[in-house]
DNA sequence: CCCTAAAAAGATAAAAAATGTCTTGTTAGG
DNA sequence: CCTAACAAGACATTTTTTATCTTTTTAGGG
């Protein structure tokens, strides 16, 4: 349980890939997805996402393609997951209140809120630079 | 991302039930379902997987039904989830060596196992005595 | 020895999500 | 105005989730 989709590793592999390259090098969709090994179309998607948040920066037409949308040392791996995985939540129920039926007394909440919370910690304290390895 | 499935849902709700439930008291299935509202079939499915490696112990015909397979306090909620959601895998590639085929350098394999390590920790102190509140 | 109660097991089905693909539109450079 | 490249939305396929139904096995009671 718990796992990434496809969508998220092919994100993950895709912006680490272009934080990889150097800062001003404008990358084409296509080439980044022949790197990382991932269906084109599909990561054009990624990164639509990724463009709409500020995560990439996008330039169309001739000599177009992806920067950086920040220092990779800016971006972090939970924004990356986030952006296409959606946030972070184990149960329902930590989304808010409300949103667990069996409300006031569900003593399995907070152990959720916990594990929420670790899984972003973790993430978090991770940025594109060390995943890149530069 | 990284949801429970209602299987997991009521995996939880269905066997916190039964640890609330007096120690030596049979609970039927259809009881149970009743009780934490959830479809008598499925929850049946449910409790077959927590028969089989012995987190309920289940008798046939008449005056049978479901018992805890052990004291409320030496079920984690981790065997709980994992009985039938599988193992905590947030990544293929935490599963074992080979499972990545980005394989010997990648970067992000030893963020998702700690990511593993900590949703375990979390899961694994927590036992159905706790959220019963007996 | 049957009848009924109850769980076990397996087949099937509907709905939702994941995983792509395709077409058309938009933007920019030459 | 032609071509390169990303943007956006519709469409299609496969897999997973979420069940339900039927048949079988086990056990107790009359």
């Amino acid at each position: 349980m718990m796992e990434l989709t496809r969508k998220g590793e092919y994100a993950i592999r895709g912006i680490v890939y272009l934080a990889s390259q150097p800062a001003d090098r404008v990358c084409l969709l296509s080439d980044i997805a022949a790197a990382v090994d991932v269906p084109a179309t599909f990561l054009a998607k990624i990164f639509q996402q990724f463009s709409k948040i500020g995560l990439v920066k996008s330039y169309r037409g001739t000599g177009g393609g992806f920067l950086l949308g920040r220092l990779p040392e800016k971006i972090t791996l939970l924004e990356v997951v986030e952006a296409v995985e959606g946030p972070i939540t184990p149960n329902r129920c930590v989304v808010g209140p409300g949103e667990c039926i069996r409300d006031v007394s569900c003593t399995v909440h907070p152990v959720w809120k916990r594990v929420q919370g670790k899984v972003r910690d973790v993430l978090e304290e991770v940025t594109l630079k060390d995943l890149a390895g530069v």
